[in-house]
RNA sequence: GGAAGGGUGGCUGAGUGGUCGAAAGCGCCCGCCUGCUAAGCGGGUAGGUGGUCUGAAACUGCCUCCCGGGUUCGAAUCCCGGCCCUUCCGCCA
């Protein structure tokens, strides 16, 4: 969330940075109800000024004749330190539903057609013979089965066997190992459920409930990324300057409700209810932010390079970005047989948003007060898009697929997946 | 799941109704001293949020001893509920 006290300096910028990102933000309302919180602290705090002295006062001398004030007293700031926390109560609900702000690089626009291009990496391939889909590839192999899937869990579900399932993990196990090796990344196995506290620090909750699913009958939640637990590691924590920054890595599967995406991407590998992807979290000083995105973009490119695929870095337009970002790039890979781009990864920098709420703080220096950390995230890759793009652009014209060089140590005695164990 | 104990500042750890936002130690900061990063001496050092103020500084109010309620003029301290941790038992992978 957003400090009162910006909101407070800068309205007209909050209310700019809402509108361009298409939320709803109810900024004049929160400032009446701020305004009307301080009224009532204020009145409330001379009320319970006095109590406290009095009160001092009775522990030395315990001058009876002091009692009937002090009783008094007592119950007019009860009275009024209630209405005080109603208001409170009523600011913060409202402060949590104001949106980030965004940098002023950010593309000014409504819909991902004003998302900007900034580079692109290699060039789409061009085959010999008629390009098939990654479903079609995948089923045609036996490695994906969406059938059975459904029969078992739903739509939006699926299994993956055999070299397919192989497959995946390879590339878990390669784009961790990149990450760790090579990136200076610590790596993290995380929950898979998370509580209701996590979900608010990193922004999913109020607002987007719906998109989550929940355990029911406890306080607990299926993560929709890896980036809740992990962003949430150090909540409440003090952290020292000499700690930072954090690097974390981390695989998990990821729950989505995909409750306004009714329609969408239905067939295939893309958009489904469970699916595994490798996060990248960084936790840095405030000053070191925006250079900290470009070098999380930099090493999720990375692992498109190594593998080989065509792809493209977008800068996200204010309409297309999230609700707690200050800036975020998209990559999208080439998927041949689908003949269009797949986002594969996400890479965002939320300021001290997330950490606002997560009280994610440090130490700048001895003596010093505590600030705010800038939290980042990224996918690195999402494996689902990514392993459809492998498909579809290793494919051969008897319906193998050759596998990168990248992921040959992983797959050991696999060159071509031809639908084997 | 059952039993017992426990959650206090950056850290360790005292504190069972008022002069306690909280002893002591560690760490850190400033100064002194010692002819060379140690020891010693003195002082300082929680966070949050308001107000005064153009602002900074300074001063000042309030809140915060896991969270939420309650008792009381007054709660770190007493009572109730919750969460978490430790140990033992049970269960389980």
């Amino acid at each position: 969330m957003l400090a009162m006290e910006f909101i407070r300096a800068h309205p007209d910028q909050v209310r700019r940075a809402a509108a361009l990102k298409g939320e709803e933000a109810p900024v004049d309302q929160l400032l009446e109800v701020d305004r009307r919180w301080r009224e009532m602290t204020a009145a409330a705090e001379t009320s319970r000024a006095e109590q406290n002295a009095l009160s001092k006062q009775f522990g030395s001398s315990r001058e009876q004749t002091l009692l009937p004030r002090m009783r008094e007293l007592s119950a007019q700031a009860k009275a009024l330190i209630a209405q005080a926390d109603a208001l409170s109560r009523e600011r913060d609900e409202l402060l949590l539903q104001i949106p980030n702000v965004f940098h002023e690089t950010v593309p000014i626009g409504a819909t991902a057609d004003d998302n900007v291009v900034v580079r692109e990496w290699g060039t789409q391939p061009s085959f010999g013979f008629t390009v098939r889909t990654h479903y079609d590839i995948g089923e045609a192999l036996g490695i994906m089965d969406f059938e059975r899937a459904a029969r078992v869990a739903g739509s939006r579900f699926a299994f993956l066997k055999g070299e397919g399932a192989r497959l995946e993990r390879a590339m878990v196990q390669f784009m961790l190992d990149l990450h760790t090796r090579e990136h200076g990344y610590t790596e993290v196995l995380a929950p898979f459920l998370v509580n209701t506290a996590a979900m608010f620090g990193t922004g999913q909750l109020p607002k987007f409930g719906d998109d989550a699913f929940r355990v029911q009958g406890r306080d607990l939640w299926l993560i929709p990324t890896a980036e809740v637990p992990v962003t949430n590691l150090h909540r409440e924590e003090m952290l020292d300057a000499a700690q930072l920054p954090l690097n974390y890595v981390a695989y998990s599967p990821c729950f989505r409700s995909e409750a306004g995406s009714a329609g969408k991407d239905t067939r295939g590998y893309i958009r489904l209810h469970q699916f595994s992807k490798v996060e990248l979290v960084k936790l840095v000083e405030p000053d070191a932010s925006l250079g900290a995105l470009e070098e999380l973009t930099g090493q999720a490119e990375e692992v498109l390079r190594r593998l080989g695929l065509h792809y493209r870095v977008l800068s996200m337009c204010t309409g297309d970005m999230g609700f707690g970002q200050y800036k975020k790039y998209d990559l999208e890979a080439w998927a041949p047989g689908l003949g269009r781009y797949l986002e594969v990864s996400s890479c965002s920098v939320f300021s001290d948003f997330q950490a606002r709420r997560a009280n994610l703080r440090y130490r700048p220096g001895p003596g010093e007060s505590p600030r705010y950390l800038h939290t980042l995230n990224g996918s690195a890759l999402a494996l689902t898009r990514t392993l459809d793009c492998v498909l579809e652009t290793y494919q051969q014209p008897d319906g193998s697929v050759t596998v990168p060089d990248a992921l040959r140590s992983y797959l050991p005695g696999v060159d071509y997946l031809r639908g084997g164990v």
